[in-house]
DNA sequence: CGACATATGTAGTGCCCACTAAAATATTCC
DNA sequence: GGAATATTTTAGTGGGCACTACATATGTCG
């Protein structure tokens, strides 16, 4: 494997500078990853939608996997961000769980925007291992998040609860993909957190 | 769209007959499919698993479209059967879909057979809009058995319920692709069946 | 048998894929 | 201005895709 993105020679020095943002280009490239998945969306597309010929996007990112992962990061700073963001909130796990997965189906069912999650859904299916690997790691980083905040009130069953909240999250990315619509996602969500508190264990 | 699968010429009439076992071809397509997605399966691998060349696979299926529809089919006589075979058992309307439940995270976990289930993933990403109407096709008529039994019990609320169970069965199955383990799966649908059975309504 | 109907393999079709060699262009440093 | 450096565009590369024209093989029917 090469490694991914060794573009990062313009920093502000010599030669002729970069003609376009690169961060609004990776916003297009995510919007567009998200929209399709990995695969249907073609460097020919992704170029053409930044506004740039293929060889500025191989200058600037190396390869399509290489904006697929600068993409990725972006897509876990800002929308994904509600996953540790609401973990680190106030209030008890199941107040905190509850709130993420209600969160998780407004976000991933939002009339305006791109249904579902790019983290849990643009590379299934996808046929380049190496790229499956890189939504795999952001997977587990937010299983594991999810799992520390479950142990710190019920250690013995956080592994279960854990997979549980798993489960759903992908659920509800999968069916906001499906086109289940926001208020019947939104519903579902609050019948998971609402069957998550009532399974609790007397621990705390 | 041209026809899909209007190949039914060879009956037991005249001609050359057929020289290998379409059933059996629909099925190691079936397996190609549901482990890595309708995309990212070409036709000369399919011909190639099948044992005939290209234009043996179009003569009797059509087009590639034409075999997975072939393939998804034969699912939902089989593996997928389990949802229609389950919701027709007797017993409450919790019982039965708790029932359903774990079955779905056993047969989408199953450690020898192939992850989640054909219906719902293979089409995820998919570039032909044709395809993934195939699958929604499916998904629909899925909805409406679980609707249709949840309302026997709970008309009022059999909306929401069907949608948290479609949730709950697009999680296990995504869940499962993502390569959760059987215990974890089987556990987290256990818990979605008791979450589910304690927000049951008193209408009964 | 010969006429007919269907399936078969050989050998391609054109198209789109990710990616790139090379030349032109734009900037900074001296 | 001129050398050095980096990014740009033009114009491709080979390879894989779904699919097929055509000749051949193999069966049934009269």
């Amino acid at each position: 494997m090469k490694n991914i993105a060794i573009a990062k020679k313009c920093d502000a020095g010599r030669g002729r500078p970069r003609a376009f943002d690169t961060d609004k280009a990776v916003e297009t490239a995510m919007a567009l990853f998200h929209a399709r998945g990995y695969d249907a969306v073609g460097v020919a597309e992704l170029s053409e939608a930044i506004g740039i010929k293929p060889p500025s996007l191989y200058a600037a990112f190396g390869s399509k996997k290489g904006l697929f992962e600068r993409a990725l990061r972006r897509y876990a700073e800002t929308a994904g961000g509600f996953i540790p963001a609401t973990l680190a909130e106030d209030g008890s796990v199941a107040q905190v769980i509850g709130r993420m997965l209600t969160r998780a189906a407004e976000i991933y069912g939002a009339p305006g925007a791109l249904p579902g999650c790019l983290v849990l859904d643009s590379a299934r299916n996808c046929s380049d291992p190496e790229v499956r690997r890189l939504t795999e790691t952001l997977r587990n980083r937010g299983r594991e998040l999810l799992y520390r905040r479950i142990a710190e009130e019920y250690p013995e069953a956080a592994d279960v609860l854990a997979d549980y909240v798993t489960v759903t999250l992908a659920g509800l990315s999968a069916s906001a993909r499906d086109g289940m619509a926001p208020a019947a996602l939104r519903k579902a969500a609050e019948m998971a957190a609402k069957g998550f508190a009532a399974q609790l264990p007397d621990e705390a």
